[in-house]
DNA sequence: CGGCTCGTTGATCAGGATCAATTATCGTGG
DNA sequence: CCACGATAATTGATCCTGATCAACGAGCCG
C-alpha cells in the first residue's frame, strides 16, 4: 500500500472520531459517546493512500479493517489471465475490509479509485469489540449485509440488465449514494470512474462502454465534462435501469 | 411459505441441537454447550418447505432467521419486467435470511429448489444473541461474510467467464460444496437444478445453457442422469473455469 | 516536442439471444 | 396400464448485441 507518512499535511489525522465530519451527515446515525470511545480506542492509524494502488492486496492474510474517511475505491477480483470483475465501489463512511478481517485472507483486492484518506483499526481487536459492544457489532453485520446488497444489485445487473441499463443502473446508484453524502450540487457530482472501470465492473468491453455511454448522453439522460457528471434525467434513468427508489434509512458509521 | 404442519412425519423435528446431525460432519466446527444451548433456545420451530415455494418473499418484513437443515435453496432477484437472477446457492448448514434480518426488509426472494427442511430462529432474538453470545454473533457475521464471497465469485463468472466457463465453475464449486457435506460419492451427487435454474444463475439464455451444457457432457467433463450428477474429469473443469483450489476450513453452524 | 494514457468512432466478427419445432420425462386420472 | 397434458430438454435456423480489431484525436506530463 503506498502511504504518506508525513501526517504533518494532513491536519484531519489528529481529529478525534468524536468530532468526525463523516458523523455530522445525516446519512449517518447517531452513536453513544461509549460506542464512538471504542471506535477511537480501536483506530490505530489515519492514512492516505494514492489513486491506483491497494488498500488491501488479493490473497493478504491478517488486513486491518478500515472505514473510508475520504475519497472512492473498489473491491475487484481478477482470474489468472488478468480478467477483472469489479465487485462494488466505496464511497466515504463505507467499511472496507470486514470480509477479508473476518474470513482468513482476502479473496479480493480493495484498490483506491481516487485519492483516498482511510481510518485503520486493529483488526486483532475485532474480536475485543463483538465481546465488549454488541452494538458495535452489530452494526458491524449490518454494514456486511449492506454490502453484499450491493453486491447482489451488481450481479442483476451484469445478468440481466442490457448495455444501456447497465450503465444507467450504475450511475444512478452512484448518484443516489453521493447525494446521501452531500456530494450532489445541483444535479452534478464528482465522478472519478474511467470507462475502463465501468467495462469492469458491468462485464462490458471497453469499446461497448464507451459507445454506450456517449449514447446515453446524446439521449439527454446525463452531461459528463471535467470529472463532474451531471444526471440531467433521473427520472428516466432510474427507470430504464428499473432501480426502483429504496429509502436510505441512516447507517451506522463505524 | 407452503408448510407441512403435521410435525408427526418429521421425526428430526425433535431432535435437539446438541444431537444435530448435520453437526456431526467435518464441515463444520465444534461448538461449546453453552453456544449451542442458547441456539437450541432460539429455535421456534422446525419445517419443512415444499420444492417451489419462497422461504422468504421478495420484500418481506421481519423475516425470521433459518438454517437450511436438509435440501437445496436459493436467493434470487427478479426485474419488473420478470426477469429472474439467482444470486446464489444454498446448501444444508447454510444460514438463510441473515441479511433480511439485519436489514429491515428482504431485498431478495429464497425459494426451496428441492424439498427443504429448515430450523427456524426467532428473529427477535438476534439481538439478545449478539448481547450475550459474542462468539455466536462472531459466526454469525462470518457466515455473512461467507456469503458475500459467494455472491462475488458469481459476479465474477457472469461479468467475466464465457457461457462454458460459467457452467464448468457452477457445477465444480457445487461438487465442493456438495463434498463437504459428504453429499458426494464416487464422484457423483443429486443434482437437483434445473436448466432454467443454471440459466438464470450464469446470465444465460435457457437455448444457450442448454446447448453449452451439452456440449461439456459431450466433451467428457461430467454426465448426468437420474438426477446425478458425475463430474468425471474435475481437474478439466476447475482448469477451464480457472476456480481455485480453496482449501475449505470447518465453518459455524448456527 | 514526443510519448503517454484515455476516449472516440468505424468496420467486422462471433458468442450468445431469439424463434420455432420436436422430443423426452413425468405425474395424473381414466 | 395407457392416454393425456404439462414441464423440461434438445436441436436447428436466424438475428443481434456486444466483442474485437484498428485508426485517430485529445489531453497531459516530462
Amino acid at each position: 500500500m503506498l502511504v504518506y507518512t508525513d501526517k504533518s499535511r494532513l491536519p484531519r489525522a489528529g481529529t478525534p472520531c468524536s468530532a468526525c465530519p463523516l458523523r455530522a451527515k445525516p446519512a449517518f446515525a447517531d452513536k453513544t459517546v461509549d460506542d464512538i470511545a471504542f471506535i477511537q480506542s480501536m483506530k490505530i492509524d489515519h492514512r492516505l493512500v494514492k489513486a491506483g494502488s491497494d488498500i488491501i492486496s488479493p490473497g493478504e492474510t491478517d488486513a486491518e479493517l478500515f472505514t473510508l474517511f475520504a475519497g472512492w475505491a473498489y473491491r475487484y477480483k481478477t482470474l489468472p489471465d488478468g480478467r477483472r470483475q469489479i465487485l462494488n465501489f466505496l464511497l466515504p463512511g463505507d467499511i472496507l475490509g470486514l470480509q477479508a478481517s473476518l474470513l482468513s485472507a482476502s479473496q479480493h483486492g480493495i484498490e483506491a479509485l481516487t485519492d483516498v484518506e482511510v481510518c485503520v483499526f486493529s483488526r486483532r481487536r475485532v474480536w475485543d469489540l463483538f465481546v465488549k459492544m454488541p452494538t458495535l457489532a452489530y452494526e458491524l453485520a449490518w454494514l456486511g449485509s449492506r454490502e453484499e446488497s450491493m453486491v447482489d444489485e451488481n450481479l442483476v445487473s451484469v445478468g440481466q440488465r442490457s448495455a444501456a441499463e447497465r450503465i444507467a443502473a450504475l450511475v444512478i446508484s452512484l448518484f443516489r449514494r453521493a447525494e446521501t453524502l452531500g456530494l450532489v450540487s445541483d444535479k452534478s457530482f464528482q465522478f472519478p470512474l474511467s470507462q475502463q472501470h465501468m467495462a469492469d465492473a458491468l462485464g462490458l468491453s471497453l469499446v461497448h462502454t464507451s459507445k454506450t455511454w456517449s449514447r446515453l448522453r446524446r439521449a439527454g439522460l446525463f452531461a459528463f465534462a471535467g470529472g463532474r457528471l451531471t444526471l440531467l434525467n433521473p427520472r428516466l434513468t432510474a427507470r430504464m435501469a428499473s432501480l426502483f427508489e429504496r429509502e436510505m434509512t441512516p447507517r451506522p458509521l463505524i
